[in-house]
DNA sequence: CCAAAAGTGTTCATTCTACACCCATGG
DNA sequence: CCATGGGTGTAGAATGAACACTTTTGG
């Protein structure tokens, strides 16, 4: 496909067969999949496009990476404009090339996952609101783009992370229930727990802080709640 | 750090504060971390640069993008040109994206890391062999770029890969024991393992085919060799 | 009293870990 | 016969899975 591609000269330097500035006609976005977690479900930040192309379709949210920024200044950027929150956790999932991608020029997209608690969100401008919407991660639209495949893989990102890492509580409110923490794993796993076993690996992990606080108004007895504790640090582990 | 930068019309479409043709100014590279094994050491393929900028230093082997390719072409025409093998394993790594790390302009790299058997390693052009050198990781010199940093994060992402899935076979020859196994495990995971313990889990995973053949000329009880069995699937899983 | 979900204890099976021991070969 | 590393068995600890049971609330 590529043979006539590279070719070398006597001190191995590189011999373009185009000029070397027509590499530089690529541009970068970043696009955010951003993760929430209410009642018993999933949700995916989307945005309805105001403009071409894919005008009126769903996508992820992003921008294009501006020349004084990295891609995670973007990608941070993106996230603020949004959700108004910051420092939550947000990681680099993959990088998109196809060719094609983009029907206004070669557009090369990193994808950067995030997870926030649903319940600090606050549409940043008006002017967005309508064009902003959760949608659970069963019931995903037509998404612009490839952002489809972008979404499969920052699942997977999500959850080869959350397996090994104490990162899920970020989708959690400040004050949660184990019952709370279950059904969030299983939701990202795909699979269940046994309530007893969970819960004693969840205890037994020292990552959570009982409070002198019960859950209030349940047609049954009611749940202990917990918060994350202080000393809880994102490379700690936590198998789950 | 940002607060100017997007703002948005009614529509919710997005206004720039700069040209939109501004944004098409980069150019996307890739960059190959080539894992080898050999001897009782993990290697990394190296190149030292024949052009500016960093001329004379050692680099990570990598390309432009070019227009007609999208990045997973680009890396591995980059390694096809060095190594001269096809079908090897490869991943996307991570992105690196830092406004200066290019000092000829704005060159955003995607990194690979691909695993090769160090036997079937075949300099492909002569002018190029002066040029490139297996490096033992503990022995790596000062590398151009930020190639340091994308070299190990090239190592995380293998260390997590290598303990869920039956990749690190890759790395060795055709036929080979279960302590040269071990001690592949043991290099690129940091850690030892008990003999017994790790030959009966690889044992019990039916990965390994034994052979009606043994090692030769070696001073104790020779071993018997093995091979990867062929209906190994890389998605297979392999918990080490 | 009942339904519903919180919360706990016990048992059994599986897996991990450490370590001791035997085996085959070259010198 | 010795040194060297190949190869195996076993006992005890730790972990995981399954499930039964008790507790506390609202209705």
């Amino acid at each position: 496909m590529t043979d006539d591609k590279p070719t070398y000269d006597s001190e191995g330097r590189p011999v373009y067969s185009i000029p070397f500035n027509d590499f530089f006609q690529c541009a970068l976005s970043v696009d955010c999949v951003i993760f929430g977690f209410e009642g018993d479900e999933l949700k995916v930040l989307l945005i309805k496009r105001g403009a071409e192309p894919f005008k009126g379709d769903w996508a992820l949210p992003g921008d294009l990476m501006y020349p004084d920024e990295d891609l995670r200044q973007a990608a941070t950027r993106v996230l603020q404009d949004l959700t108004g929150i910051e420092n939550l956790f947000m990681e680099q999932s993959a990088t998109f090339s196809n060719v094609d991608r983009h029907p206004q020029g070669r557009v090369v997209t990193v994808s950067y996952y995030a997870l926030v608690n649903i319940e600090l969100y606050k549409p940043k401008a008006a002017s967005w609101a309508s064009h902003l919407a959760w949608h659970g991660l069963n019931d995903v639209p037509e998404l612009a783009f490839d952002h489809k495949d972008i979404l499969h893989r920052a699942m997977g990102s999500l959850r080869k992370t959350v397996s090994t890492r104490p990162v899920g509580f970020n989708l959690l409110p400040e004050k949660f229930t184990l019952k709370d923490v279950q059904k969030l794993y299983e939701l990202i796993l795909g699979r269940t727990f046994d309530k007893a076993n969970f819960r004693k690996k969840l205890l037994s992990s020292k990552f959570l802080q009982p409070l002198n606080e019960m859950e209030r108004d349940v047609a049954h007895r009611p749940a202990q709640l917990y918060r994350l504790s202080e000393e809880v640090d994102e490379s700690s582990l936590l198998t789950v």
